[in-house]
DNA sequence: ACCTATATGTAACAAATGTTACTGTAAAAG
DNA sequence: CTTTTACAGTAACATTTGTTACATATAGGT
C-alpha cells in the first residue's frame, strides 16, 4: 500500500507516517456509482484518494442537490476532516465518478497525527485550503455564470475528471448535478450541438471543442 | 490586550499562546465601511476579531461581487489563513461592517504557533470548518432560494449581525451584495412591506418581523 | 428657500429559466 | 418479435429575474 500512497501522493508524507498509515489503514476497491457518504450518516473513515474520482454533492431535506465539485487522486474530502475532527453530521453526499481506490483512515488517527506529523498537519490544512476554493468556485458559477456556460464548465470538468471526451450521462442526470430540469439541459445541449461544440448521442455526449 | 482576546475567545487560547499572542501582536481598530482586504492583494497579518463585525465578498474580474458571509466575535477570516500558509493572493473583499477591533496577527507566527499549540491547531481547524461550512450555505441560498426568500434571509443575517432591527442601507447596497439589481430589491422590498415583514424608509429599513 | 445629489417607486419590456405536455425513438425485457 | 421502459426533442406557456426609462421624494449644501 505505501507504494500506492506514494504514486498518488509523491513523497508528500514522512516515511514514519507512511508505515503508520500502512499499519492502521485499510484499502478499498469502490465501483463506480457507489455511494461513499450518505447525508446525515456519521462517517468514521476519512477517505485517501488513490485513484478514480468521486463527486461531492450538496444536499437538502426537499431532496435537492447540487454538484459541489470533484475529488481526484491526491485528494481528500474536507468535509470529511470537518465531520471527523468536529464530530458533525455529513450535510452532503459522495458518490464514485469512475471505479476508485481509497485508503479509509480512522477518525481516532486524525488528531493524534496532526499533532505528531507535520506532513499530516499540512495536508489537512491544503485539503481544507483547496475545498474552501473549490466551494467558493461553485458559488462563481451559480452566481455570475448563466445556465449555458455552467454547463459548458461541467461537461469539461467532467471530461477532465474522467480523462476521456465522451460523457456518459443522460440529460436528466446531467440536470440534477446542476440543479435545473433535463428539458433546459436538453434545450441548451442542442444549441451546443447546433454551434458544433458537443454530438449528441443516446446515453453520452462527445465533446469536439476542449 | 488578553483580557480583550479572553473576552471574545474564553479560555480557548491557553496561558503561554495568550502571552505569546499579547507580544507579538498588534490591536487596530477599524471604523465601518473600512476595506479590510483588497482583491488581489497579499496578506501579511491575520486578523483575529474581538468586537463588531465583517462582511466577506467574492469579486470577480467585471467587478461583479456577492456576499459570502459575515465574520463576528470570536471569527477569523480561513481565507486568510489560507492566503497565510498557502502564500496565495486574495480573491475576495473584506469590509468593516461595524466599527471592529482586531487583532493582527503575523503570519511568520502562524506556522510556528500550529506546531507548538494544541489550542491553535484546533481553532485553524475549527476556522476552516466554519468558514467551509459557511461557504456551503451560500451555496444552498444562491442555487435553492429565489431572490425574495435571499434577501429576507439577508435582512435577517444582517440585523443579527448589527444586533438592531434597523439597516442602514440603500436599494443599491443590498443589490450589489446580493448581486442583483436596485430595481429587483426595490421591487421585493416593496412586496415584503406589504406583507407588514418590513417598513421602508429613506436610507433605512426596519424589519418588523424575525 | 432653492438647487442638486442621491434614493426610491413603478411601468413596460426583455431575457433566462422552469413547467407541462406530447412526440418519437432506441434499448431492454418479456 | 412484441411490449415496455427510459431517453431525448420540441412547442407552448408561466415565472422569475434583469433592464430601461422616467417620475417623485428627501436630505444637505448654499
Amino acid at each position: 500500500m505505501i507504494q500506492e500512497i506514494k504514486n498518488s501522493y509523491g513523497d508528500f508524507f514522512e516515511e514514519e507516517l507512511l508505515e503508520e498509515i500502512n499499519r492502521i489503514a485499510t484499502f478499498k476497491e469502490i465501483p463506480e456509482g457507489f455511494e461513499i457518504i450518505k447525508p446525515g450518516s456519521y462517517i468514521r473513515f476519512m477517505p485517501l484518494i488513490i485513484h478514480g474520482a468521486i463527486k461531492v454533492l450538496r444536499t437538502d431535506n426537499d431532496g435537492d442537490e447540487l454538484l459541489l465539485y470533484f475529488l481526484e487522486k491526491g485528494d481528500t474530502c474536507a468535509m470529511t476532516l470537518s465531520c471527523c475532527l468536529g464530530h458533525h453530521k455529513s450535510e452532503i453526499k459522495a458518490i464514485a465518478e469512475t471505479d476508485t481506490k481509497l485508503v479509509m483512515i480512522p477518525i481516532s488517527k486524525m488528531e493524534e497525527w496532526t499533532t505528531k506529523y507535520k506532513s499530516w498537519r499540512n495536508f489537512v490544512f491544503d485539503s481544507y485550503h483547496k475545498r474552501l476554493i473549490e466551494a467558493i468556485e461553485t458559488i462563481d458559477s451559480i452566481a455570475f455564470l448563466n445556465m449555458d456556460d455552467r454547463l459548458l464548465k461541467y461537461l469539461r470538468d467532467k471530461i477532465k475528471i474522467n480523462n476521456t471526451s465522451v460523457i456518459h450521462s443522460t440529460h436528466q442526470q446531467i440536470a440534477y448535478d446542476l440543479h435545473t430540469s433535463r428539458v433546459v439541459i436538453s434545450r441548451l445541449l442542442k444549441k451546443l450541438e447546433k454551434d458544433a461544440i458537443v454530438k449528441l448521442n443516446r446515453n453520452n455526449i462527445e465533446i469536439l471543442q476542449t
